[in-house]
DNA sequence: TAGATTGTTAATCGATTAACAATC
DNA sequence: TAGATTGTTAATCGATTAACAATC
């Protein structure tokens, strides 16, 4: 067997690569530009050149030295890294009031993924449309996802139906979860789940806003104490 | 002046803190359970309990040895250092898809989050009640900003506005920012920002589900190759 | 006391960053 | 050649984890 090719593109890196991506595509189509420096990615992007310069040099050696990289390529090498030039059809489970957001969400299909079944258990809303797609039982799911290639699963149901909605992705073949319902999904180890929580999220941002309401507070304390000094 | 305590909570932890704040309700509220030991909290929470305990300890030694943790206690002292313990009212700036389900969303209020404001700029859904609220003008920010305490400002507008929202949100003292657009925003450095973006965490999903697939079929080569094996 | 479990240390690992030789 | 910018090295920083003494 041929060595297998050590290319670990560190998880950080891959996290990254889809903001490159977005900046990428903003200067080839909104400014029409055809190279673009670390420095100047960086700066579109949030971060640091040298970051920049590592992350892409994970994909190969791409830029020109003195010049820049060639954004057409660059796109390429991106797109082709993160999987982007395969087809992944996505199904959502949970027609909620989530779930109706995330069926008619155009930036899904603006960045190339294709939702094409949505699922729930509750009569009065299988059948119903959404979004250009029949409500279908979640006990169909199985058929679905052989005819149409589902190879993303996308969780949107109240918290205590997610563990089950996981298994039911699970049996049926699935290997990627994206899960928006607030709870732990247990799944086997070659299933790669990726968690999307609001709650948490304002709880961090809770944490921050408390910091920095502290700090506010004891500047002006120590304003206070300072002003008024006698000689 | 005193010396600044040095409680400097790693990033890492605080972004697990609401995580064990979801294990810790559910063992009150469903099991009825008083204490917790390491082990436990962090098989509900999905990691290892070395990492459980030195978490724990950033916040202070609440633990007793050979015993566990006082779940009760526990609570308290994460939603005091998550500074759940204050009201944070939120507004929604873009009353579209997400909007509307942001302000409808349960697990928001479930959590003592409120969303106190929603704002638009079209005339055909500013005046409209969305989830018990009337839809304002973004004009009118300040005024609400001012009457409701606002402290969280929530993007959910089309990328191309998002920067506008965010400039008119500072502007009006907002420290915190949560922002749904898929679009970088860029704020003053005293302004905590957090980004939630679809489309990103599903092309990070595309790419471990490239490799899941690319494992699976090198898998299946291998298998091909070596089974009718010439002695 | 014996068993259980914390809190902390220290080793290790992975990510970030400045610096600069290579080179366009 | 001079100026610009990459690709890579090495230092540094922060996060993870195993191990275990402390102690309930």
């Amino acid at each position: 067997m041929a060595l297998m090719r050590t290319r670990t593109i560190p998880e950080a890196t891959v996290a990254r690569l889809p903001i490159y991506l977005r900046s990428l595509l903003d200067l080839a189509e909104n400014r029409g530009a055809m190279t673009v420096s670390s420095e100047q990615l960086a700066n579109l992007a949030g971060v640091n050149a040298a970051k920049v310069r590592k992350d892409l040099s994970y994909l190969g050696s791409y830029g020109t030295r003195g010049v820049g990289y060639d954004i057409e390529y660059l796109l390429y090498q991106i797109t082709r890294e993160l999987g982007l030039t395969q087809d992944w059809p996505a199904a959502i489970a949970g027609v909620g009031n989530l779930g109706r957001a995330l069926a008619s969400y155009k930036g899904f299909s603006e960045r190339g993924f294709r939702i094409t079944a949505l699922f729930d258990i509750l009569d009065d809303v299988v059948g119903e449309e959404v979004g250009g797609l029949i409500v279908k039982h979640l006990d169909d799911l199985k058929e679905a996802v052989n005819e149409q290639g589902i190879s993303i699963g996308i969780i949107a149901t109240p918290p205590m139906s997610a563990q089950e909605v996981a298994e039911r992705f699970v049996d049926v073949g699935i290997k990627s979860i994206l899960n928006f319902a607030p709870s732990v999904v247990n799944v086997p180890p070659d299933v790669n789940v990726r968690k999307v929580d609001l709650s948490i999220e304002l709880q961090i941002l809770s944490f921050y806003q408390q910091r920095t309401q502290a700090i506010a507070t004891a500047r002006e304390a120590n304003r206070r104490l300072n002003i008024p000094r006698p000689l």
